[in-house]
DNA sequence: CTCTAATTTTAGAATGATTATAAGATATCA
DNA sequence: TGATATCTTATAATCATTCTAAAATTAGAG
């Protein structure tokens, strides 16, 4: 059968309740096979070149709804656009900072750290993240030095903080009167 | 003197070499002092109490710059928006899935991970996260349970992956004639 | 203390990712 | 094959964040 290099991806659609349309699909087999961590957008332009036609709007909607579903991981870095990872096995990432690459990391010393106890205090942990920010080999050398390294401690304060109005305006006046 | 209290945060910024003003001062007190991991927009908020006509480029300008200095630190969640933390000791976040909600974790048995062999694969680690996404006490008797766990693994594919077009039109038209 | 240059703040516009909407197309199942 | 629920689509809308250029402020020299 021709659609046979597909037929397990429908199943796995099937079992977990959703029609199969050939957006879902190539848009899974996409991120099943990639190993980019790409962002919607990138998704967009690489799964219409095989279907040209797709909306936008649907690639939105399919990576919410297979990642509801367990079948896809969002990934959330200092950038501002979500990347996506269609491999949901244990592992951790590697995160450049500068040119934002993903990469994957997996060590066994970390399975300890990926099945928690399930409730700290009263918190139900269904999945444990490690992501290492660091700079990777091929931008290193375009990077600045800039770690400084700054621990503060917190002071005790158990309700939302507000600073006494008072202290501020006291010294706010100090420090702009003429 | 009056402005003693900001005395110590005016000379950490000094230290930094930033300049002080008093939104920085405001800005880095409340930070260290709250414990509700707040947005940009929290931020503005509450600040915006002790200093109105503050704006709000501002907060998203000394967040950054405070950020960049290690005296902050940045918390992605999955919900579009970056939270920020003043506490930059070691320590992970449970994070809510549900409201968003950010709870400071500390466990000792966590130290070891976080300061790990320098350079994987020429990846140079700055600072290792470790987020537990969950659902916290208060909101888990709200939600549905929708737990699936699907492990697949991925073939072996060291190319970014792209699908034969022939195979996949072949596919899409039995799939689409009437 | 005063002046000057460099830095910071500000309001508002611009950007860009993501979400909402409602109409049309498709998948599923009897 | 037909009915119905679901999915896709184009477009508009939203909203966090960044950009811009002018006004205000800081820091340091004199």
């Amino acid at each position: 059968m021709v659609q046979g290099i597909y037929e397990d991806i429908a199943g796995t659609l099937r079992s977990h309740g959703l029609q199969v349309t050939s957006q879902r699909i190539l848009i899974y087999d996409y991120l099943i096979h990639t190993r980019e961590h790409p962002s919607a957008q990138q998704v967009f332009e690489d799964v219409f070149e095989s279907l040209p036609g797709i909306s936008k709007a649907t690639v939105y909607n399919t990576l919410e709804v297979l990642s509801n579903h367990g079948l896809i991981q969002k990934i959330n870095i200092n950038s501002g656009v979500t990347r996506y990872d269609g491999d949901t096995s244990v592992h951790s990432h590697l995160i450049c900072t500068h040119c934002h690459r993903i990469i994957d990391y997996f060590d066994d010393s970390f399975l300890g750290l990926r099945v928690p106890e399930n409730l700290w205090n009263g918190f139900e942990v269904k999945r444990t993240c490690v992501i290492f920010y660091g700079v990777c080999d091929s931008c290193r050398e375009e990077l600045a030095a800039q770690a400084k390294e700054k621990r503060k401690a917190r002071k005790d304060c158990v309700v939302p903080f507000k600073r006494d109005l008072k202290q501020v305006d006291a010294w706010l006046t100090v420090k702009t009167k003429g």
